[in-house]
DNA sequence: ACTACCCGCGAAACCGCTTTCACGAAATCG
DNA sequence: CGATTTCGTGAAAGCGGTTTCGCGGGTAGT
C-alpha cells in the first residue's frame, strides 16, 4: 500500500531528459551511449533509487536471471549436508553474478515430469544437475542449448560441464595409506555401485592393489549403498568370512562408522587390529570414536566450482570439466 | 534452434476459434466461461501441448510463482541437515502448489543488502526465513504485505506467522526423563542463548526441575552454543566443578556427542554413571556409541508447515503459528 | 565540394499474458 | 411488452523492459 510506486524506465528517461532505449543501454552496459548522457542516466537512477524489473526484463530478453539446482532423487537426499553444501557454494557464486537459484527437488524416475518441463520451456538460463540418475533429460536439454552443469561424473560421456572430486584418487590414497601403515588384507565396502562415484573410488582401490602386486581376495569387495546398516552389515560379514581382514576402506564416513560399530560389537580394536578409512571428511568422521580418518572432498569448492562453470558458459565460453583433488585426512582409525 | 517455438495464446485462441482474452480465463479458472467454448480451448491446450510462459505471466498480472526461501546466516549453516530437510519440506509442498522455490543465502548482518532489495521489489510472490538473526527487516516487509513465514520462534511478537518445535516441551520432556531415570543433579548445555529455540528449550529444563521441587545448582547450567567443542569442554568444566552429575541435558545432538566424547575420555560409563540427553534425533544420535537418547523434532514436517502456511497466506487465509510435538527417542545414553 | 559511412540516439514494435471495459444478447422485472 | 440486469465475450490497453530500424549530423574518402 504505502510502497511507492518502483519508477520505471519512463521516469528515469524523463528525468535524465534521454529516451527510454538510451536508458535501457546505459543499463545494460551499451558503451555507445555518451558518457555524459550515461552519467545523467545513472545520476536520475541513483537519484530515483531505481532498480529492474527482473520480470520485465525477463519477458523481453528472454533471459531469466534464474538458474536451476536439480536434485534427481527424492527429497531425503537433500538431507545429506552434502547437498547442502553444494547449493551453498553454487547459490553465492550465482548470487555474486546477478543470478539467483531456484531449487528443484524431481523425485527418481520423474523427472521427465514437469521440471523437465520447466527446464524445457525457458524459465530458467540454465540447470545444474545433482545427484543424476539417467543421461537422457540431459542430452535433450543440451540438444536445445540450454547451459547445464552436472555435479559428479556422468554415465556417458556426452560433452556436458561437470565438476567432481577425484574419487578415483581418493579411493587410491586410502587404500594406499592403509597399506602402508601395515594393513595387508584391505576390503572396501563402496557406495551404490550405480553412482559413477562409487564406481571410480573402486577403481582406485583396485589400482592401489595393482601397484602393490597384489589381489584382492575374493569377497573383500563389498557392495554397499552408502548407509549406515549397509556399513556395519558388510563389515560383519566380512568379519566372517575373513576373520584376517586387517584394513577397511569404506566409501563414506557414514558406512565407515557402521563398520565401526560392528568391530566395537566385536570387541575388536581399531586401529590396532583393523584400521578404517572412510570417505567425506563429514561431522561424523571428526566426531566418531575413534576419530576417522577419512578423504577429504572439498564441497564447497565443489559447488564453487558448479557455479562459476556455469557463469562461464552463459558468458559463451567453453569449459572444462573440473576434478577437485582430494586430501587424506588422518585421525585415529587408521 | 531446433526447438519449435512454443504456442501462445494467438495459436490457442485461432484455433480454438475464440479470443485470447477467452483462452486466459479458461486457463485461469475464470468459470464464467461457456462450457463448450472452455472445452474446446482445453483441446486446443492439448493438442498444442500448450504451456503457460510464467515469465509473461508474471509481468502482466504481478504474480511471480516465486517464494524465497531466506536463510539469513553464512553458507556454512545449510550445511547443517537440518535446513536442507526443511527446505525439502518447503519445496516438495511449493511445487505441489505450482510455486517455485528461490534460494537465498544472506550473510548475517548483510540481510538489509541486496537480498531485501530483492524481497522488497516485488519479485517473489512471498518470503520463509530461517535462522532468522534480527525481526527489523521482517517487519519492514510485512508491512508491505508480503506475505512472511518463519521457522523458529522470532524474537518480537509481531503477527508475522511462523512455525516451531515445541522447544519448551521437548527440553521439559528431556529433563524429566533424565530425572525419573534416576539422575539426581542434571545438567544443561544450551544452545547458542541469542536463538529462541536455546531459551525455550533451557526453559522447558527450568519447568522440569521446578516441578521436582528442587533447584538447579549454580553451574549446571552451562551456556554452549550448539557445537560438538562446546559440547566437549562444558561437560569437562562440569564434572570438574560438580563430580556429582549425573545428568546431562544438551540442547543438540552435537553437543550431546562432544559431552559422550568428554565422558568416555575420563573413563565415565553412560548411562551406569551419567545419563546423557540430546536433542533434534539427528544421524549422529543414530550412529553414535553409546546410541544418544535425544528429542525427535519432525524436521520435514516443519517444513511441510511452512510452505502450507505460505500457501494458506496466498490464498488470503489468516493464519496461525504451527507448532509441532517433539518426541522423546529412547536409546542407550538414558 | 559531393557522395559514402559511421555513430549516437529516439520512435516504435514487441515479448506473452492479464484485465478492464463496453457491447450485444439473453434473462428478469414491473 | 418496454425497461433494466445479467452474462458471456472480444477488443484493446497495459505490465516494464529490450531491440530493431532508420534518421540526422559529423567524419572520411576522392
Amino acid at each position: 500500500m504505502a510502497a511507492p510506486a518502483r519508477p520505471t524506465y519512463a521516469v528515469i528517461a524523463k528525468t535524465a531528459g534521454v529516451s527510454e532505449a538510451t536508458v535501457s543501454r546505459v543499463l545494460n552496459g551499451d558503451d555507445s551511449v555518451h558518457p555524459e548522457r550515461a552519467r545523467r542516466v545513472q545520476e536520475a537512477v541513483d537519484k530515483l533509487g531505481y532498480k529492474k524489473n527482473r520480470v520485465a526484463s525477463a519477458l523481453a530478453s528472454g533471459r531469466t536471471g534464474l538458474i536451476a539446482v536439480v536434485i534427481d532423487d527424492d527429497l531425503s537426499v537433500f538431507a545429506d549436508p552434502f547437498y547442502g553444501t553444494v547449493t551453498s557454494g553454487v547459490s553465492r557464486i550465482l548470487m555474486e553474478n546477478g543470478l539467483q537459484t531456484v531449487l528443484m527437488v524431481s523425485p527418481v524416475g520423474s523427472l521427465e515430469g514437469s521440471v523437465a518441463h520447466y527446464l524445457r520451456s525457458g524459465e530458467v538460463d540454465g540447470a545444474i544437475f545433482f545427484a543424476l540418475h539417467s543421461d537422457i533429460l540431459i542430452n535433450n536439454l543440451k540438444k536445445q542449448g540450454l547451459p547445464l552443469v552436472i555435479t559428479g561424473t556422468p554415465h556417458s560421456s556426452n560433452d556436458v560441464a561437470f565438476v567432481d572430486t577425484d574419487n578415483f584418487g581418493g579411493g587410491h590414497t586410502a587404500t594406499k595409506h592403509l597399506m602402508s601403515s601395515g594393513a595387508k588384507k584391505v576390503a572396501i565396502i563402496t557406495g551404490d555401485i550405480g553412482t559413477t562415484a562409487a564406481k571410480q573410488r573402486l577403481d582406485g582401490y583396485l589400482q592401489a592393489y595393482r601397484e602393490s602386486g597384489h589381489v584382492p581376495a575374493k569377497g573383500l569387495i563389498c557392495e554397499g549403498d552408502y548407509s549406515f546398516e549397509a556399513g556395519r552389515a558388510h563389515c560383519e560379514k566380512l568379519l566372517d568370512a575373513h576373520p584376517d581382514v586387517d584394513g577397511i576402506f569404506a566409501s563414506n564416513d557414514l558406512m565407515a562408522l557402521g563398520a565401526l560399530t560392528a568391530l566395537r560389537d566385536r570387541g575388536i580394536s581399531v586401529p590396532d587390529q583393523v584400521r578404517v578409512v572412510g570417505f567425506d571428511d563429514s561431522l561424523l568422521a571428526q566426531t566418531s570414536t575413534p576419530a576417522l580418518t577419512t578423504i577429504r572432498q572439498d564441497v564447497v569448492a565443489l559447488g564453487e566450482a558448479a557455479g562459476t562453470l556455469m557463469i562461464a558458459q552463459l558468458n559463451g565460453q567453453d569449459v572444462e570439466p573440473v576434478i577437485l583433488p582430494t586430501e587424506l585426512v588422518i585421525r585415529t582409525s587408521a
